[in-house]
DNA sequence: ACGACCATGTAAGGGGTTACATGATTAG
DNA sequence: CTAATCATGTAACCCCTTACATGGTCGT
């Protein structure tokens, strides 16, 4: 029942980096932490009011602009005392759902060409993450090597590449065994 | 808002093998679906009965027998053809949701020793976990070399072994990392 | 004019987990 | 005698997504 809220987290974590909009904070989490987390807007919003309402993030309300006014949101001593206590918990795993996983497992019912499509689909968003993260990785490397997230950047990152490249790896495994006992 | 339901056809793909209980179901995505996928009880049998209502699969009760009777539940040819239909389908990818990734990129507001722990902890489960894929390896493949799954089992094993090690792999990494700038 | 972006929020609803309720049989 | 296993199912509840509602500004 008690299912932690993660989100909580993830918000009250951006907001300590910088004051933010939940329009902010939905751009940042899609931009910069789009390879292992996401956020919806329908989600976000909800969550910033409780955190508000339990005193974790201080509200201030940009009046006057065109379209409606802008909350921006900051975190308040409590918000930055709750976040470090959370990295003092463990992790409750999540139970796993790979559907691709599934379907290889039940394969015996597949069509053979299907099973060989999903796995080449799934080749390919993983080599073109692959592609997207070394690059990143450079270009960091290039411009912002003393930021003071720039250690913490690099090994989601790097984890995103080993990730990448053993799904790659994998696959071409897969499809090598199901082409030759086709 | 579609958000198809994959627990439909996991549970389709099991009753597809041989005919079980919602019990039966349970322990088999347990043990042998467990590291890529998860049921549980409240969740499998209210869709085995909106299954049986759709025609998808055959109930039949074993009476007297001490304790609530068992459903035997089998799929039928309607069932099956859905199911085939299935793997015809492309994957909707889910939203990524990895918390230890989330605690890394927001290290800088963590205790250094809070993060080295959730690391090392999640090290030593993939481990543990890697070795066990391994042994299973080892035993489908003096046990069962000609079942007819034998491929697809040796696949979804394989992709955990990869995935593992990689994992591990960015532990390490990580671990020295983060020791060496303490 | 039109689309992209800024910006807030609510409503509906599905998917899934956990806890509870119930009870017989079997192995140690 | 007790714990594990067999076996079904419901209720509560949360998390999160999608769709909807609303509208101003800015660039082309």
């Amino acid at each position: 029942m008690a299912r932690s809220n993660r989100t909580e987290y993830a918000i009250l974590g951006l907001l300590a980096r910088e004051p933010m909009s939940g329009y902010d904070i939905r751009n940042v989490a899609e931009e910069q932490l789009g390879h292992f987390w996401h956020e919806s807007f329908g989600h976000i919003y909800p969550v910033l009011k409780r955190l508000h309402e339990r005193g974790w993030v201080d509200k201030r309300i940009e009046e006057g602009r065109g379209g409606p006014p802008r909350h921006e949101y900051s975190i308040t001593d409590e918000g930055a005392s709750a976040l470090r206590d959370w990295f003092g918990e463990p992790i409750e795993p999540m139970p796993p759902r790979n559907e691709l996983l599934l379907r290889v497992f039940l394969g015996r019912f597949a069509d053979r060409d299907d099973l060989v499509a999903r796995i080449r689909e799934y080749r390919g968003v993983r080599a073109s993450a692959l592609a997207r993260f070394e690059a990143i990785q450079d270009q960091i490397d290039r411009e912002s090597t003393d930021h003071p997230d720039h250690t913490f950047w690099m090994l989601t990152l790097s984890a995103g590449v080993h990730a990448a490249r053993s799904a790659v790896a994998w696959c071409d495994e897969a499809l090598a065994e199901l082409e030759a006992t086709s």
